[in-house]
DNA sequence: ACTAATCATTGGTCCTGCGTCAATCATCTT
DNA sequence: AAGATGATTGACGCAGGACCAATGATTAGT
């Protein structure tokens, strides 16, 4: 019943085990909260000629200062095709830039172009009075602390994404690196 | 019950830039991380015969015990219509009953059976180690500070729904907000 | 050098979630 | 009695996203 099948990847740091302690999941809350999030930020977004998931791209470009496009589909865990149509939509307005690696000219590097900077720092600012009126039942401290946790699991998510696509693990670095530091968009 | 004081718009652009302390925005991260965790649960729920959606609802009507199902409408943002087919599943599977209201008889009051309970706390079980996985960098403690703040969003927004269908124009609040920013040059 | 594998891209297909509309029935309100 | 409201059903459509196959460019294996 209780018995949790300890199957799958017992390489990973062993977790601690949920005993008998009431672990309640957040996976379903975790759900709610994001797509409410989402429906609003949507509306709010579209002037922008933005959508969701650019702005998580773009999020994860600016972290790690430019991406191989695998390693850009390993991280957001997409299809590679659907990455393709998505830096297409990026590309087309001058947010990102498709580059040839030097290395490997079959790769293309991706990069935020000044443009999509500046258009995800104002996204930013517009999502935040979203999330205002999303997390208005928190307090200022508790919206920290929030932040603070979530900060911490996709930290450590991008670790595992990349381990799992096993590319270089400099990117990981330079990710968790980035999610470490307060980064503090310019708005 | 923290009562937030109704916040006009005013109010809340002076709160918000209270602090010098930026507010960080956590939309992105938690898209991206209510991403993952959905790729991962929807393989693990399915042989319970449930998906996210179904965790979602079942998850309210615990929280709080029973619901109208206009109230559960609302908090879960979804359309009237779609609920219904979603609780039809749950009824179908005895997960949930739908009862008439005493005072309306119109009105369905939904519940949680025992079997929907049970079947909720096997769900959950199951994904213990897809959470695992995910928030494998939080502590109990830090997960349990994490299920509190979730809840704490998640419940409210039956108030909130009912608030911000009136007064909420999320443009204003967000034009309000980025007016405050707005002095910052690339915003 | 020739062949096989890899990356990006295109185009196509399919499924699913979800919003919407229209109609119906039961019930409440006036 | 007449209209408004809640729940329900069925149909339609759109969009996100997964998947597959084929192609061009490039690299790697032998």
């Amino acid at each position: 019943m209780t018995s949790p099948p300890v199957v799958d990847q017992a390489d990973q740091a062993d977790q601690v085990e949920q005993v008998e302690q009431p672990v309640h999941r957040c996976g379903a809350l975790l759900e709610h909260l994001a797509r409410r999030l989402r429906l609003r930020s949507e509306s709010v977004l579209a002037p922008l000629g933005l959508r969701p998931r650019h702005l998580v791209a773009l999020t994860v470009l600016r972290a790690r200062g430019g991406s191989t496009q695998q390693a850009l589909a390993s991280t957001l865990e997409m299809d590679g095709t659907n990455v393709v149509g998505l830096l297409n939509d990026l590309e087309a307005e001058k947010l990102i830039e498709r580059r040839r690696s030097p290395e490997d000219r079959r790769r293309h590097i991706v990069e935020l172009t000044e443009a999509g900077a500046e258009r995800l720092a104002r996204a930013e600012c517009a999502l935040a009075a979203v999330e205002d009126e999303v997390l208005g039942a928190l307090d200022h401290d508790q919206r920290e602390t929030l932040f603070s946790l979530l900060q911490q699991v996709a930290t450590r998510g991008v670790e595992a994404a990349c381990v799992e696509a096993d590319t270089g693990s400099v990117e990981a670095a330079c990710m968790a690196e980035a999610a470490a530091h307060d980064e503090v968009p310019p708005c």
